[in-house]
DNA sequence: CGTCTCGTTCGGACGGGCCGAACGAGTGTT
DNA sequence: AACACTCGTTCGGCCCGTCCGAACGAGACG
């Protein structure tokens, strides 16, 4: 519970503030100056000069009297994924696991104690998603995340899980000793369950993926509406159709 | 010293020197402290705060005694793209258009000058792809960029050919009035070739994006080796599809 | 024509980022 | 076991780069 203590010596703040920039657009598609300025609490010609830099190297782009985005992000993304020996492993098998189940199936490694979504395969039912590649959630209200948990090794669940359990829905575990025994049950059968721990009316079914049954590399799960997830379907034939392509990924990440 | 001229005024140099660690982590799939000073030309300390300030914003993780790139790069990289309509408009045909041909397809956006795959499927022979999400290639040389430059409006294209048309084949159009005979050819029949323009043994078909008949908002094209793109196939029945999913995905893009 | 607000430029001041040297930990060699 | 080399990390100090506030020019609106 160290108290924010980042702002550590040797801390370099011009590269704060440009990250906060580029956040900053992020998160309203396009700003101006003044509006950044005010926002994160700097001058405009500070803002302006970073919009400048910024723009020079190619990671934003000017559109009129507001900045946008690059795609040079776009470059990087990628090259960050594509680390990743699940990223390569997951994309044919999670097709073909997405069109058996009918719902949208996605891949999570994990990062600074998050889950970070790699890829995402829709459905045909074109349930608008809140979640899209890139987005990060929390691995105890996830069964991607859960599975995880379950699996990883004991020191590393100890560190992710000192934080706080944040409560999202009703159903959420938000108990320590809950959940730990909850990762037993998931660790005994092979594949972990979500039933609306994240969002009301949404179920979903994850399994992790293993290398060569030692490390742990991320999970996978397919997830869809309370309506058509339930009963033998989403309690054993869906669980057995995941956790055979886990199975299969697993195998592929492994060799290649 | 360093007297690049390049400097301009007010330019924040943290700012690049932080970009250029994460451009040379990402050419490097990971690096080290010493590596990265030596090769930016910097001292290690300045490297290692810079990477620490980093890492704590979480645009890079350490493993081991190495840094690799962070997946918030994936996020930022999801919105920089999701910011054009031509992606969300040409998901689904482009799948349909590359399994029609059987070659792999890309959709292309123009930013700075360059083109950049913004979206790209694969096709059933698995063919090793030197281009990924994120590319930048020259306009001059591709069926996208060509495409782009016939049907972007007059003043944008001098821009862009102002610069110099590099020879990447010998088959690269090279001379400026020979790619404006090729462009106004282009216009007229409303579709673009790649003969080895860019990389020898791969051709392409490629054909403009236009939103409402006034703006470009990109190109698409499929490409695949000489040996199956020829014939009445690539000449024709090639051609016809592209153009029609560049209808499609045009009217969807323009109205969503 | 006045009055907003936008982005941009300028000069000055202070603090922050840069470097080089020294430290500590790890590895492989003799 | 001790060496020599590497790595990443820390520390101190100098100087430049970065930040700010004020002023400027360009549009938009009434």
């Amino acid at each position: 519970m160290d108290m924010d203590g980042r702002d550590a010596a040797g801390s370099i703040g011009a590269t704060k503030t440009s990250f906060g920039i580029v956040e900053h657009i992020r998160d309203h598609d396009a700003s101006g100056v003044s509006e950044i300025a005010n926002d994160l609490g700097i001058s405009k010609s500070t803002a302006h000069n970073h919009l400048k830099t910024l723009a020079g190297l190619g990671y934003v782009v000017r559109q009129g009297d507001e900045y946008a985005l690059g795609l040079k992000f776009l470059d990087l993304g990628d090259h960050a994924r594509t680390r990743h020996a699940l990223y390569h492993a997951s994309i044919g098998e999670m097709d073909d696991l997405v069109e058996a189940v009918g719902e949208r199936g996605q891949v999570m490694v994990e990062e600074n104690g998050r889950g970070v979504y790699i890829y995402q395969v829709k459905s045909e039912q074109g349930l608008q998603t809140d979640s899209h590649i890139g987005t990060t959630v929390d691995l105890h209200a996830t069964s991607v995340g859960k599975s995880y948990l379950a699996f990883c090794d004991e020191k590393r669940r100890k560190e992710i899980l000192d934080g706080e359990l944040t409560r999202l829905t009703t159903k959420t575990i938000g108990d320590r000793d809950a959940l730990e025994a909850e990762l037993a049950t998931i660790r005994e059968r092979g594949y972990a369950f979500n039933d609306e721990e994240r969002i009301t009316g949404m179920r979903a079914v994850g399994a992790p993926i293993l290398s060569d049954d030692e490390t742990i590399l991320g999970a996978i799960s397919v997830s869809g509406p309370t309506t058509r997830m339930k009963g033998e379907w989403y309690h054993t034939e869906v669980p057995e159709m995941v956790t055979q392509a886990a199975r299969v990924i697993g195998i592929r990440a492994t060799y290649s």
